[in-house]
DNA sequence: TTGGAATGTCAACAAGACTGACGTAAAACA
DNA sequence: TGTTTTACGTCAGTCTTGTTGACATTCCAA
């Protein structure tokens, strides 16, 4: 149904229209890190520890594989981050019980405290800029971003979305 | 018009959509950067490469001013990336005729093609996203965006859009 | 029991951002 | 005309976040 354009418009798909939607994303990006930023600043914390922290949040308990694969970074690079995280009391390791190789990420109280600010001012804007547009908008922007994603990350989105 | 929503449904506005589009926005990000970044690499240049390739394209002339307030970097961040690109001579500097303290800057014929190359890698991924999910979501998609901006970029968003 | 997987650590490096200070040329102004 | 401001460049130093490569430890599973 989607794919069936007979007849319909297909000015959308203009190079002009690509481009202002490469703009786009570029402008508003900055726009969706600025709040998170300035908050970060003041504990001289970066956005890697934001990411950090709003994956273990949302999939508490996680092992370090799994948030590398969802960050996509390297475990060196992780796991400097993981290591200033743990010092400042932000986050606690758990060693597996089932399988004690693994290390279960969890946010102290401490954590949970910041990321909820972080969030709060992220969320912040969007709720703005959905309740600018409306619904229907929303469900545009959602469905553009899901289908640019690379497949393995669209299906970690998926999975995070129904968890 | 649009923020009257008596007796519509709020659902979009709940924590829960909200975080959505906050990881919407992070995959999909890692996307759009994906194959633009793949060409760069091949050429040992980064994401502050093509951005200033892509917006000197698109303001042929524009003085280094311009190109920091579009960029939000400070001169010397973007002077170090702009001296390669000269070095290479992808990017020509212009005097200003009439004001002689301006640089004026330009891509040169091999730096028109390798923008064309990062833009027509960006632009695909970009237009395969369009033509899945319709014209409605992709006006949703940008005006959520374009929300999203602080108000300084999105005057600067639209100036290139009217351009 | 041994191989491999999961994890962590050390070292070195690079891109790309930042601040601060300083220099030069040219325009604008008083 | 002389001074100030603007535009741009550059030097030096720092920080965050990413990378690769090498190597150690732990411990599950074949």
């Amino acid at each position: 149904m989607q794919n069936d354009r007979t007849g319909e418009s297909l000015l959308f798909l203009t190079d002009e229209q690509l481009r202002q939607g490469i703009e786009a994303m570029f402008f508003a990006y900055r726009g969706f890190t600025a709040d998170p930023d300035r908050i970060l600043e003041k504990y001289k914390y970066g956005r890697a520890h934001h990411r950090a922290m709003h994956f273990i949040n949302r999939v508490p308990g996680t092992n370090v594989n799994n948030l590398l694969n969802i960050l996509g970074v390297t475990k060196q690079s992780l796991n400097r981050v993981l290591r200033t995280l743990i010092e400042d009391n932000l986050v606690i390791l758990k060693v597996g019980s089932k399988d004690r190789r693994e290390r279960h990420l969890y946010l102290t109280d401490i954590g949970k405290s910041l990321e909820k600010q972080l969030s709060t001012a992220q969320s912040h804007r969007m709720r703005e800029a959905y309740r600018q547009v409306g619904p229907e908008s929303v469900a545009g922007f959602k469905q553009v971003l899901e289908a640019m994603m690379d497949p393995k990350l669209r299906i970690t989105y998926k999975k995070l979305r129904n968890s």
